[in-house]
DNA sequence: CACGTATATGCGCTTATGCGGTTATAAGGG
DNA sequence: CCCTTATAACCGCATAAGCGCATATACGTG
């Protein structure tokens, strides 16, 4: 999918829509939207789930300009986009309000997975540490 | 796509996304909701395409639960739906909001050429008479 | 019931999407 | 520098989406 370049403002809202039409995305979102900003490895546990579909969903999202990434030495942090105007920043907010762990199982086991990260707070451990942790 | 059945409700949301991720669809979406109802034919026009493509991106909002249809003697109106609550009433509100000819070239267009329209009211003329009132 | 008009659908084709698996890049530490 | 860890990009495959064309269905009328 191209999502660079104008190609006329509905457009550009179909593509945004379309980034939220796989429920992988919709469920890192859900994440990034409760606990502002998570590193990939965070994402994929909590998910289980695969690095390399993580990774790709998480550029997926980048280039629909719906999150944005920092990196943090190795770790690559991503949180919701904010700050420009555009549609984005209006369907984020209703993202926000349907997407609660409250009334959905899946996101509530989801969320419950995160518990054991390793980013929450702005800094990652290191794997070993997390193993040495989970005894 | 298969959008019957229950599939947990993040699929739910993500199919309704993936309704939105079509351009046509937007732009279909857009018509009907600054005109409340319109015919297959009308919308046809408007958008300047072919039957069998309007047709099926509005069978396609209907399963998606985003329009309802009524039959009125050989037309089928279609409008967007109302009445249930459910993610879909809140997406359908943004919409209105982001669907806005005045910002954006290709919604006035299509506007514009829904004034020589069949249906505008509620009643349909035939296209006989259509053919005679262009004249 | 045949006929015309409006709409829906089946089919074949082309293209897009998602995924697993693998490889490449980037950063940090011995 | 090499090695490890974290992340991104690539490839091939299976599947789904969208389209045009032809055809089917539905309804009203004579």
């Amino acid at each position: 999918m191209r999502l660079c370049g104008y190609k006329g403002a509905m457009r550009e809202t179909a593509d945004i829509f379309k980034a939220l039409s796989d429920e992988t995305r919709l469920q890192i979102l859900a994440l990034l939207l409760r606990h502002g900003e998570l590193c990939v490895c965070d994402i994929e546990s909590a998910l289980d789930t695969t690095q390399s579909k993580t990774s790709r969903h998480l550029r997926y999202l980048l280039h629909a300009g719906l999150v944005q990434d920092r990196r943090v030495g190795v770790w690559v942090h991503y949180r919701v986009a904010g700050g420009q105007d555009g549609p984005q920043k209006q369907i984020l907010s209703l993202l926000k309000r349907l997407l609660v762990p409250e009334q959905n199982a899946e996101l509530a086991r989801i969320e419950a997975r995160l518990q054991q990260s390793c980013c929450e707070g702005g800094v990652c451990k290191p794997a070993s540490e997390r193993a040495l942790a989970a005894r």
